[in-house]
DNA sequence: CATGAATGAGCATTCATTCAT
DNA sequence: AATGAATGAATGCTCATTCAT
């Protein structure tokens, strides 16, 4: 019986949490009222209440999910690669992949990282807290392994990640941008770059 | 009289968006409502609706100057510079240091442009408009010329600015960056990557 | 369960209803606010949003029940009368009757008739839609009985059917006359009028 | 000189209510705000506020106005006409004239009439003080001498008046009826049905 | 577990009016 | 005589949340 309850209570998490994502990207976190994510779930406002504190809550969860899940998506193809260049290449191509096979899940993660703020009013893209984020220690992790087999050239490994980071993540912030180039050439030329600044003389 | 007028208005509109970019910088644009706005500049809100026709007439104008005065700032530095790889340079650490030097001005304006919507709700940073962004031109010009003088090797320019222009955002994007490294490092060190992600062998 | 929910719903409705009606009899259509409403159906305002779409939702809902209630007021007379004569003298005696005996109703439908306006900002009262008005046939329905019966001689039936509605309707909208005749006596004096109106030699 | 600013004064109280009836037929009682008009008059709303005590006082005047030159084009008529007969043909005729060549100020005037209240809350159409409405005092004293040269036969002179004045207005407060009618027509039936009425065996 | 009903706080905006100039 | 600037009050409406059922 508790099993069950448990187990419904997850599902209607999960339905509530994909509901949510669809509506942040449909309308962006602005608009995205607990009634439209409501009416998206096809239930009633309170059900969301009852399965999470506040709207919060709500929003965390799901950002955790999303988080979670490009992690794992990118973090599939980091393992599978042998070798700091593959590995690195299989990084930024993954990355870029995950954007465009998921683009609503995109979209409501940067709709959420931009707009959610915690208790104190600070926003979470510019929240410094202990907690790593997965797909950051990967990248780092990769070029500290590049530069120990030689591989790569001596370079500030938190900053060329940031770096790297930056240039993919301006895929899904620069509307002009996939207007000009599909992804996967976008992928391949970035892989490129970074190979040339990754491999000093 | 009329241009004493036009000063008194000029400088009431002014006042409002200094109120409207202390705000969206303190408690973000979701709580950046008119009120907030009124109560920082000391004013009522029938005051700010006296001089902007409505709340995206005033986001619009903000935005504007936000984005003017970013341009200014970089481009006049850009402008001063001699030959591509100074102007890359320039370009990079002007990016930055403004920055740093208007924490406010800056997160304001990644605040509107990551909330902002058109009126057929599509928000700014999708945008695949006409406009072009003054920024954006001037560093594909750099990379052009690099490359029409042989100084840089062959790449394509609208991925390489994209890539730049994401690596630099970051340092606004990214809390705990700002934590690990100040401004200038960041800068020299993206001079550096992108030095070398520029000159092909 | 169902039932009982929209038993309750519906009990609601007719309150707001009512509280609208009194309001708008009390302070007239222009002062009638959802703040005015609320406070005489003592609930919040966002109790009315939240049952009606719409400040003109209820104001059309409103109307709808008046005019059907005035209607059915009138209608039930003039079916019960036989003969044209005698149904054109239900049909003067009821509306008048109505009138008085439902100040209120009768007002509130003044109010709304007068002030209330399409999206177009059409008024309602210079509409020229094709719905029928059931007072409005009824009457003429009866005039034409009448001349078939050749009980009433040749006029145009719907200039007369004005005629007798602009008399019956001077009642409510003049003032002066309220305090110079009861409307027994106004009624009474209409039905002669019109009699002799009616019955060309 | 005070000559000369009384003058300018009474041009511009002019200039204002004129601008009044504009508004009040374009968009109505309720959306002609002190803003609206000074649009029309293309002055400031200050100025209006100069020139009436509020926004009552105006709407005061501008009915006053209204009144006026509806009475005086009506009275022209009457008095010009010979014998009881006559007079009310030429009452009927008038009234319903005024309203189809001055189109824009009887609209005017019915949106005030509608809209307006006192003080105290109380419409103008509900009001019953002792001012005499000149066109009112008019019609009974054309029926009364109706009733006094035999012409007309036995009936409340003061109901009669309601009848026909109900019957009159009709033709602006009705929209079907201006789509059924020309206001021709309607004057010269109005005129044979209130003959037969008046004239009792 | 799920909902409809209900609320208080907040929103952008409009308005008549005032006042210094 | 005329205006632009300014305000406080009020408007319709939306929202996250609570609660009895």
């Amino acid at each position: 019986m508790d099993e069950k309850q448990t187990f419904i209570t997850e599902a209607r998490r999960t339905q509530i949490v994909n509901a949510a994502i669809m509506t942040l990207d449909e309308i962006g976190y602005i608009h995205t009222s607990m009634a439209q994510i409501a009416k998206r779930a096809e239930i009633s406002t309170a059900l969301i209440s009852y399965h999470f504190r506040d709207k919060n809550d709500l929003m965390d969860y799901t950002l955790m999910k999303l988080v979670t899940d490009m992690s794992n998506y990118v973090l599939d193809r980091t393992k599978a690669a042998l070798g700091p260049s593959d590995k690195l290449r299989a990084y930024i191509e993954g990355s870029i992949a995950y954007q465009s096979d998921n683009p609503s899940c995109h979209i409501a993660l940067v709709e959420i990282v931009f707009h959610a703020r915690t208790a104190d009013n600070v926003p979470y893209y510019k929240m410094n807290d202990d907690e790593e984020d997965p797909l950051e220690s990967e990248l780092q992790r990769i070029l500290l392994l590049g530069q120990k087999q030689k591989e790569f050239g001596d370079f500030d490994v938190r900053i060329m990640t940031a770096a790297i980071r930056g240039a993919i993540d301006e895929y899904t912030l620069n509307g002009k941008l996939k207007g000009y180039v599909d992804s996967q050439s976008y992928s391949a030329e970035l892989v490129k770059v970074f190979n040339r600044a990754v491999r000093c003389v």
